[in-house]
DNA sequence: GAGTGGTCTAGACCACCCT
DNA sequence: GGGTGGTCTAGACCACTCA
């Protein structure tokens, strides 16, 4: 039986259920190694027992870690430290910052913002955020970097109805999420596209990469009350960065 | 109450569990248009209760919907049928045959094999099989079509010691995932990885697309058992489809 | 056959949205 | 305040794996 709780690992603020957390604790256990790669967990009604929940919650936390890649369920024979690869990579089903994805992979992140203004909104912006042509949004161009490497340019518009006096001034800073979880702003939901993109219009500054290769992830952020907040393309350095996506019949 | 079910919609096939009856079955209504867009759907209480199952497997049921970009779920407003764009496309973390999810979309799929041969396994596929260098392995080589125009190519490479005898010469005269399943071998996991890539040499024919550019979904099948069954490389052109993602906090 | 995960239930309480 | 989704429980039964 433990006690101590998962670290601290931020992310984006979320309701620490029980679920959660013990996804987190054993996480934070299976990081640490105190289990060898391929070997057997502790049986979900052990588990249970031993953290005083019910299984159904065992299995809810097991199930996301199934989905970040770091477990393997089998039906009948038990679940297994996953063996798939070496590192943690970038799951894309679970909505986050870039930046806090970064520094859990161990690496240090970083940001260079190129511009941020405030501007009418495109005809595509528009769209995308249900906003009437020409409103006023917030639009930032910057580039993202791990340990001083560039994986990513990102063009944002953030709508400026939603933003609170003064949060303008912070954006341009630090972590957009973070700035937006701040001024009570939550993104909860995302609907992304995919893209490959090879252009050389992209990326901006010395050594962006001379292929022009991108993966385009084209996403709305959505507040819960479903209100379109933010509409982002960010273009992944192809190589730099490794999505992985656990997929299940 | 309703009685019918849902249609015969194969895919992969599952196990039909009450919460995947009653997600096919909400499906086919929404897609009928039963609720017109943006609408609320009744009260997971009422589901539970018309269906006469448990709440729990109603939400299990509009989870899925959720992720499969139908269905809007907000906390304490309701369930709305979602308003996100026109068209119903294809999700990514959902596994299933290409072919099929042409099929559900409405097209003619159509599939063009160039090579299908058995031959010792390259380096790169020994490793992702998990098999010893050289080991025999059946490689294919195939186009894959939505009523007649190329959406991507597709190299795959099939273990040969999991298919029974009879099953090769099968292959190639239909979708590969239906042919594994009436030789009883059923893929239920998929590691996938994600690259954008610019290359002449990797479609072939006439009308490839001029810019070379595709989306590369680099992936590993896995049996219930965790073992190995093929590594597909399938080359998406861009443009051609629209993978989508619902990302959750 | 013993043990594991997969599904399902009925009921409870909480957090959130709306009016 | 009333209704909706979000989480959790304790217990049950089934399907699968493995020795």
């Amino acid at each position: 039986m433990r006690t101590e709780g998962p670290g601290a690992s931020a992310g984006l603020a979320q309701p620490l259920t029980r679920a959660r957390w013990l996804a987190a604790d054993l996480r934070a256990r299976l990081l640490a190694g105190e289990w060898p790669r391929g070997s057997r967990l502790p049986s979900e009604t052990e588990l249970a027992a031993s953290y005083q929940v019910s299984r159904v919650t065992v299995r809810t936390a097991l199930k996301a870690l199934e989905s970040q890649g770091l477990v393997d369920i089998r039906h009948g024979a038990g679940t297994f430290v996953a063996d798939f690869g070496v590192a943690i990579r970038a799951g894309l089903q679970e909505l986050g910052s870039i930046t806090q994805t970064i520094r859990e992979l161990g690496h240090e992140p970083g940001m260079e913002w190129r511009t941020v203004e405030q501007r009418p909104a495109t005809a595509a912006e528009a769209d995308r955020l249900h906003l009437p042509a020409g409103a006023p949004v917030l639009a930032m161009e910057r580039k993202i970097l791990s340990d001083g490497e560039v994986v990513a340019y990102s063009y944002d518009t953030i709508r400026l109805d939603i933003l609170p006096p003064g949060a303008v001034e912070e954006i341009g800073r630090g972590s957009v999420f973070e700035v937006l979880e701040r001024f009570g702003v939550r993104p909860r939901r995302a609907f992304a596209r995919l893209h490959a993109v090879q252009s050389h219009e992209v990326g901006w500054g010395s050594r962006r990469p001379t292929n022009g290769l991108y993966l385009l992830l084209d996403q709305v952020h959505y507040s819960p009350g479903a209100v379109p907040l933010m509409y982002s393309r960010t273009y992944f350095v192809e190589g730099a960065f490794e999505f992985v996506i656990i997929r299940t019949a």
